[in-house]
DNA sequence: TTTATTTGTGCAATCGTTGTCGGGAACGTT
DNA sequence: AACGTTCCCGACAACGATTGCACAAATAAA
């Protein structure tokens, strides 16, 4: 409705503009008591200048893009708490963008976000997403773009994700030093970077134990089609059908529980459960979730401490363009052998 | 980087600026040719629009502020999945704020929102405010804003809130027709307009059948402080004891939950449970849980449509002030009793 | 007294875009 | 031949704020 301008001021108090501006941000070249006068009205009439205004002058807006395949999900909201807490501290503010998984709403997405003038983008790529030929362009235009959780070794940005190789290296060790032998690995797509680095942790796990990598084993699923129960089945239907389950997200998690539990296949009795979550509540479920916890807030602080760095050209020294931070085993009923 | 603005296209055609932003926007008194021309190389240069002049000329920035007490709440983030979906197709971008259930940090936050220039503004009260006078400041200056579930009666705006009386009046029918007399309700702070809803239907279900209402039953819960344990052994020890929890947040319905089941309290057969929550992890809980269900994502889409008719001022016919969307009752496992 | 220097302020350009004028050229009408 | 219309297009101001430069007045130095 109102806003009080400068040029409101200037006027009340027959001054130029440019008194006023210099005024206000207290420039020596001004006489005290001017400043004084200048202050107090301002002051009085709650005077706030346009940040509209500044960002068209300066070129900059002071917001941060956030894109993420969704918002509703545990890990990417912890996440986005920590990117907030960083950046309402270093003065930006942040804006969300969902591309829900898809590939084409990821690549609007990037192109609205940047037209908008955000000063920079974190970004977590849809699951969906195989060619990154959108930030590839950024990159080379020196856009400020940090990616963290899934990323793309394509793009030579800094990278903040979880040890998601030690985290599934740690799961399925647990797994084989309890004695299971036959680890069916439910994961997300092939081509994302979680899921080849959780990939790895389970393989080398078993090389360690001389247990042989059964391809049979893993199963790939979409984010779209809800399959989980029918491939739970196919597994269960191998010989010598798996004695343990590993999987890769909260999703599949679930799902995976469910399935079990409706077949009536007693876990941890007959077979092993070990999620890939931050699912607040995996130890009021039935049973209690062992799962692989990640530092999703840690993630999201560091992501949104290194864009603005990037912002602000702080580039001091460089700093190792990928930061990989320790994912936690958490042990609970699901996993646990007498 | 670059940026292609609208005086390079003029310098590059030898043309005048505002031909060119005529002719980019089709005006009819732009020879045809030159539109051709200019659109074409607009096109070839891949210009797009500065958003932050033009928010600037027309005095708004086509978004929306949306202040949340939290951000990593299941109902709180599938509201926001159903502003997002209106506000993108509207045109408008969403700014997210938390207000972390602080009044401190809520009023800061208005502030900050406001004077950042969103056009609107969606606002679910933190459980820590009692004062609006924040938010009677802007609805006096004609300040585009909606409220959507914890609202204040004290603001005459449009209110969007799920029929908290209805959902909470049916599960406490439900327990009382499956022989529960003894109810306690599990709830958060009394001045809290959801709270008072709940309370009402509760107390007027215990009514229609005859059970009087025990204020004994009914314990407050802050959001800082995690006693749920200790109210609920408090709650235990009562005689008679209660033969039923119904909780009014996912918080109190997992600490509920897990204060039971380490009493071993026995779910249902001794206590019948029902938490008013959005967990979509309900069902696999043990024993899964009876939830009252919001329509989360239709009230996000509720208020966004109506924040955006007052920012454009399409006070078509002035709609009900206060909009209820019917609850949900899911009943699972925790409340069955044979 | 004249010339420098300091002090305090205003003018105008700038950021990118749109809108209000107004004007020149080409045509048609008396 | 004089005037009225269209048709296209450019100059300029404006949105709110900052800033380099100019400039007047007051003071200091010569």
């Amino acid at each position: 409705m109102e806003a009080v301008t400068i040029k409101d001021i200037a006027r009340a108090l027959n001054l130029s503009t440019s008194t006023v501006s210099r005024a206000l941000r207290g420039s020596y070249e001004i006489n005290p008591e001017t400043k004084r006068l200048v202050m107090e009205y301002a002051e009085r009439m709650n005077y706030r200048p346009n940040p509209i205004a500044l960002s068209l002058k300066e070129n900059r807006s002071r917001a941060i893009g956030v894109i993420v395949p969704q918002i509703a999900n545990h890990f990417f909201s912890q996440a986005i708490n920590g990117i907030e807490a960083i950046a309402y501290n270093r003065g930006y503010h942040v804006i969300i963008f969902q591309s829900h998984e898809s590939y084409e709403r990821e690549v609007v997405t990037v192109q609205q976000s940047v037209s908008r003038k955000v000063d920079g983008l974190l970004i977590s790529l849809s699951s969906q997403t195989t060619n990154v030929a959108h930030l590839k362009d950024l990159e080379e235009k020196g856009f400020p773009l940090v990616q963290f959780d899934r990323v793309s070794s394509e793009l030579d940005i800094p990278k903040i994700i979880a040890d998601n190789y030690q985290g599934a290296f740690e799961a399925t060790e647990h797994l084989l030093q309890t004695g299971r032998r036959r680890i069916a690995h439910l994961t997300i797509p092939p081509w994302m970077s979680i899921t080849q680095e959780r990939l790895a942790g389970y393989k080398d796990a078993l090389a360690k134990y001389n247990v042989p990598f059964d391809e049979d084993l893993v199963r790939y699923c979409g984010f779209g089609d809800d399959a989980v129960g029918p491939m739970v089945d196919e597994l269960l239907a191998l010989t010598p059908a798996p004695d343990a389950f590993f999987t890769a997200s909260d999703r599949l998690a679930l799902g995976c529980l469910a399935a079990l539990r409706k077949r009536n296949v007693a876990i941890p009795e007959t077979v092993s459960l070990i999620g890939f979550t931050n699912l607040n509540v995996a130890d009021l479920l039935s049973p209690s979730m062992s799962t692989v916890v990640q530092p999703a807030m840690e993630i999201g602080q560091l992501a949104a401490e290194r864009l603005i760095e990037l912002i602000e050209r702080k580039q001091k020294a460089a700093p190792p363009n990928t930061v990989k931070i320790p994912a936690r085993l958490v042990v609970r009923e699901s996993s646990i052998r007498e």
